[in-house]
DNA sequence: AATGAATGAGTATTCATTCAT
DNA sequence: GATGAATGAATACTCATTCAT
C-alpha cells in the first residue's frame, strides 16, 4: 500500500464513518434535531473537519439518504439470487420483520426521512427521497411480473405502502409486534396471490 | 352578554384562530421547521399574545393534536349515525379518498405528526400522538367486531397500516392517485371480508 | 406623551443609535472587519435584538449609507440658504476642510464605503453607494449650472473627484494638512472660475 | 541547469505565480472577501503549499502590494526614458486612462488596497500602501521640480489626488468615461501650467 | 518541498421565551 | 389581557493556519 492510497484511504474511510453516522443519527432523531455537531460526534470527527468532505448539512442528508439506499440495493441484491421472485418477496417482507425493534423505535428511515423531507419549502432533497422509495416499489414490481402477475404495480404499491403504514403505527405505538404479524399477514397474502389468482 | 363573557368568547375565539392555524400550518410544514411567529402570523395573532394561551410551543403542537383528533371524532362521529359497520368503514375508506390531494401534498397529519414526534428524546408528545392513532384503531376495531369478524384487532391494525403507508407513498411520490387506487383496494377488500369470511 | 409614542419613540430611539452606531463603526474599521456585535456594542443593544431592527447586517450597512445621506443632504441643505452658488461650492470645501482629522484617520466615508462595497460580487449594495455620490454630483453641478458655468457636470466631477483623491491621500498618508492644502487649492480654483472664465 | 538550479527555479516560479494571483485577487475581491484558496485556485498551487512561501496572509498581501509598486516602477522607468518631464507626466496621464476599464469595475489597485488596509487597528500593512502611494507622489514631485515649477509638492499631490478621485469615480459609477474627460482634463491642466505659469 | 487533511476560533442568523408597559 | 420589544442560547458555516506524511 503506498502512501497515497493510505492516505486516500484514511480520507475515504472519515468520509463513510460521516456516511454512516450521520445516516444512524438522522434516523434516529431526525433531520432538524440533529446538528452537524451530533453526527461529528458520533463519527468521532472534529467539527470544522465535517466540512472538508460535505459543504452543507443537506449534503449530508443526502449522503444518508444514499446510505440507505444502499442497504436496499444490497438487501435486494442479495434477494435476487433467490431463483423464485415469490421467494424473494417473501425475503424481503421477512427482513422488515427482522428489524422491527428498530422500525418499532424509529421507523423505517426511508419513510421517515421521506415524510420529513416532504415538509420543505424548497424540493431539491425531498424528490431525493421519493425516489429511493421509488426504487423499491421499481424492484417489487418486477418481481410480481416475474410472477406472471397482472396489477404488478398496483400490487407493489399495496406492498411497500402495507410496509410503510406498519413501520409508521409499530414506531407511533411503540409495538415491534406489529410488524411480526403484519408481516405474517403479508406473506400470506403473497402466497394466496400465487396460489389461485388475485384475491385482494 | 357581559363584558366578561364577551372578553372571555373573544379570548376562546383566538384560543380557537390559534389552535386551527398550529394544526395547518404545522401539518405544512412540520413541528421544527414551523416557528411561533407563522402559526401567530397565520392565526392574525400578535406573537407576544401567543404565550398568554399557550405556555409553550410545545403545548400547541398538543392543541394542533388535539384539533386533529377532534376532526377524527367528528368523522367517525359522523359515520357512527350509518347503520351499517360496513358502511361505517367503507365511508372511512371513502373520507381518506376524499382527502386525497391534501394527503399528497402534506401527508396524514396524524402520522406525519406522529412520526417526527416520535424522533424526540423526551417522550411526552409522541405519546400523544400515539394515543391519537390508537384511538382510530378502537374505533376500525369495534366496527369489525360489530361485524362479527375473528382477528378485529388485526384487521383495524392492517386498515389503518394500509392508510398511514398509502399517504406516506402519495406524499412521498406527489402522487393522489395511489390514495384512490388504494382506496378502492380497501373497499374491495372490506367487501370480500364480509362477503365469504377472510380472504387477506 | 401617550404610553404607545413613549415605546415608539424608544423603539425608533434604538434603530436611530443603532443606524448611528453602524454608520460610525462601519466607517472606521471597513465592512468586513466589522461584526454585528461590534455595532451592537457601541450602540449598547444586545446583540440579538439587533436583528429586531434590521434583519440581516447587510441592512444595517445600507442603514450606515443612508445616514452618511442624511448628513450630506443635511449639509447641502444649509447651504443651499446661501443666496450665491459659488458661496455654496466654498461652503462646501470648507465643511471637508472642517473634517480633516476624520479624514485623515478614516477617509471619506462615503468613499471607502463605495470602494470596499465595489469588491461585492452581489451588485446591490455597490449601487446604493454609487447613488450617495451621484446625488453629490447632482447637488454640484447644479450650482455650477446656476452660476452660469459650461461644462457644468465635468466640473462637479472634477470637484467630487478631487474631494475624494484628497480624501484618500490624507487617509493613505495619514496627513490631515493635504486636505487644508487641496481645500484652499480648489477654493483658489473656484474663485478663478468665475472670476475669468474656464481656466482649468 | 543543476537539479537544485531547476528545483529553486520551479520554486521561485511558484513564489510569482502566487504573488501575480495575490495582485490580481486581491484587487478584485479586496482582502477581505478573497481566501488563501482563492489566491491557491488562481496561482494554480495546493492550498497548503502557499505557506511554504508566504507565512501568513498579510505577507500575501504585502507581497501583492510589491507587485504593484513593481507596476509602477516599471512604468515610471518607462516614462524615465522620456527627455521631457512634461512628457512624462502626460505619458503618466495616458496609462492611467489606458487603464480605465480595469478602474471603472475595481478601482485603483494601490488606492483600494490602501483604502481597505487604512481600516485596519494594527499598523503594519496601511503603512505600506502608504508608502506605495508616496513613492508615486515622489516621482511626480520630482518631474514638476524638473519644470522648474514652484510648488512642486502640492502640484505631485494635486495630480496623484486627481487620479485616486477619478479612479473611485469611475469605480462607483462604473463609468469609464470618466477616466477618459478626467485624463484630457488633467493633460490640459499640465499644458497650462508650463505655457504660462500656475493657473490652478 | 509538496499536499491533502485537520483544527478551532469566529460570525451571522434564528427563535423560543420573557418582560415591561 | 394585549403587545412590541428584549434576551440569550444555539447552530450552520467559514477560513487562516497547522500537521502528518
Amino acid at each position: 500500500m503506498t502512501d497515497s492510497t493510505r492516505v486516500r484511504a484514511r480520507g475515504a474511510d472519515k468520509r463513510r464513518r460521516l456516511t454512516a453516522a450521520a445516516a444512524q443519527v438522522l434516523h434516529r432523531q431526525g433531520v432538524e434535531r440533529t446538528t452537524i455537531a451530533d453526527i461529528a460526534k458520533a463519527a468521532g470527527v472534529p467539527v470544522g473537519n465535517v466540512y472538508y468532505y460535505f459543504k452543507t448539512k443537506d449534503e449530508l442528508v443526502q449522503a444518508a439518504l444514499a446510505e440507505h439506499e444502499g442497504s436496499l440495493a444490497e438487501l435486494t441484491g442479495a434477494l435476487d439470487r433467490l431463483p423464485d421472485p415469490l421467494d424473494r418477496l417473501k425475503g424481503l417482507v421477512d427482513a422488515w420483520v427482522g428489524r422491527r425493534d428498530v422500525a418499532a423505535r424509529y421507523g423505517c428511515p426511508t419513510g421517515t426521512l421521506a415524510a420529513e423531507l416532504d415538509k420543505r419549502a424548497d424540493g431539491v432533497l425531498d424528490l431525493e427521497a421519493g425516489r429511493v422509495i421509488r426504487r423499491l416499489l421499481d424492484w417489487v414490481e418486477r418481481q410480481f411480473r416475474e410472477l406472471g402477475l397482472p396489477d404488478a404495480a398496483d400490487h407493489a404499491v399495496t406492498l411497500v405502502a402495507a410496509y410503510q403504514g406498519m413501520s409508521l403505527l409499530a414506531n407511533a405505538l411503540r409495538d415491534p409486534e406489529i410488524m411480526t404479524s403484519q408481516g405474517a399477514r403479508l406473506t400470506r397474502w403473497l402466497d394466496s396471490l400465487t396460489a389461485d389468482g388475485d384475491a385482494s
